[in-house]
DNA sequence: ATCATTTGACCAGT
DNA sequence: ACTGGTCAAATGAT
């Protein structure tokens, strides 16, 4: 082990004592302090980050392509999958962090505005709980093969790591009835299709690689290498239920574990309009998982205007799957770390 | 009756 | 053999 590999596994450990001792704290904080245990929340949030990034650079960089395009084959109807895995090549795929809301009982992950059809679940090696797997609902009718799987966090019983697996192109009614309202263009279809519906949530969007949104035909690159935070809402103190360390929210077997996307109604979910406190907000996350390995690992940007706003919630591609040994697979990682991460705090 | 969800079986990759 | 992902029959909801 190099000297490199040393303080690479000096910053996992600091990162992951730093993790501890927040929790430590938060054991002892005063049960009343609402402000506090949000706060602390964050803050564990953020460590959870910080290794769900480790963790997302080190897949990048055991993935390599077989070609620029990630393709094989040639074939752009063939199942391609990435590194020998499942995961589809060329297909965009990235997480988000969604804090399920009081509203819905903390039940689920809110309506990101589509509509999904649950069609598995599974036992996830490590993980307290299962993983979620949705197709679009319209897949037969429209050909659409977007898709995402949901699983929650392990930290926070009520953030749920949803991973979204290549882009919408289905039209539907809601939509359609919300353009008649609204004609805004959609370039991002899904993540302006969040904007619109979010108007009481906090995002935090960044990514660390590039996008290699290859389509079938043009084999088109997508880059956004950019980090944002941005809010329409500014956040209350929390409500307290989301000292998740302790495990004191316990999911029961009989009520289901994510929430298959509802409301054919074309209007956004009443979440969203009520004011929020801080348990009914939703934090989001969004880090996107691309091919393009070797560029624009890591570019940060921020823009918010809000300080109140700043927050750190964990992207993850599942990064957390135990208190345990979750971060053990990037301790004996002898991963490259040859990208251009900015430590220093991100501007506002 | 129709559609969505659940869940055990199956499959492919490791 | 183990795991994650998908399929499809059974079940539930409307």
């Amino acid at each position: 082990m190099d000297e490199n590999m040393d303080q690479k596994l000096l910053i996992i450990k600091e990162i992951i004592q730093a993790r501890e001792l927040v929790k430590e704290l938060q054991d002892q904080l005063n049960p009343s302090s609402f402000s506090c245990h949000d706060l602390i929340t964050r803050i564990l949030c953020s460590v959870e980050s910080f290794l769900s990034i480790l963790e997302q650079v080190k897949m990048e960089n055991e993935y390599k392509p077989e070609s620029p395009l990630g393709y094989v084959n040639g074939s752009p109807n063939s199942e391609l999958f990435q590194g020998g895995s499942r995961k589809r090549k060329g297909i965009v795929r990235w997480t988000e962090l969604v804090r399920a809301s009081a509203q819905t009982g903390l039940e689920g992950p809110l309506d990101d505005g589509y509509d999904w059809r649950k069609y598995g679940q599974k036992d996830i090696l490590g993980a307290k709980h299962p993983r979620g797997y949705y197709k679009c609902s319209h897949r037969s009718a429209q050909g659409c093969l977007a898709m995402k799987q949901v699983q929650r966090s392990e930290l926070d019983s009520s953030i749920f790591n949803v991973t979204y697996i290549g882009k919408h192109s289905c039209i539907e009614t809601s939509e359609l009835l919300a353009e008649q309202y609204s004609p805004i263009k959609r370039e991002h279809d899904h993540q302006e299709k969040r904007d619109d519906k979010s108007f009481e949530e906090t995002y935090i969007n960044f990514q660390t690689s590039s996008i290699q949104a290859a389509k079938d035909k043009d084999k088109q690159f997508e880059s956004f290498p950019s980090f944002s935070i941005y809010s329409t809402s500014s956040l209350q103190p929390n409500t307290g239920n989301c000292s998740e360390t302790k495990d004191n929210y316990f999911h029961p077997s009989s009520v289901k574990p994510e929430i298959h996307t509802p409301s054919p109604s074309p209007s956004p979910s009443p979440t969203f309009i009520s004011t929020p406190t801080a348990s009914e907000s939703n934090y989001k996350m969004n880090s996107i998982e691309g091919y393009d390995i070797g560029e624009d690992l890591l570019q940060t940007t921020a823009d918010s205007h809000d300080a109140k706003d700043q927050m750190m919630i964990s992207p993850t591609v599942s990064a957390i799957s135990s208190a345990n040994n979750s971060y053990s697979n990037l301790m004996d990682a002898n991963w490259d770390w040859d990208f251009p991460i900015d430590f220093s705090p991100p501007r506002f």
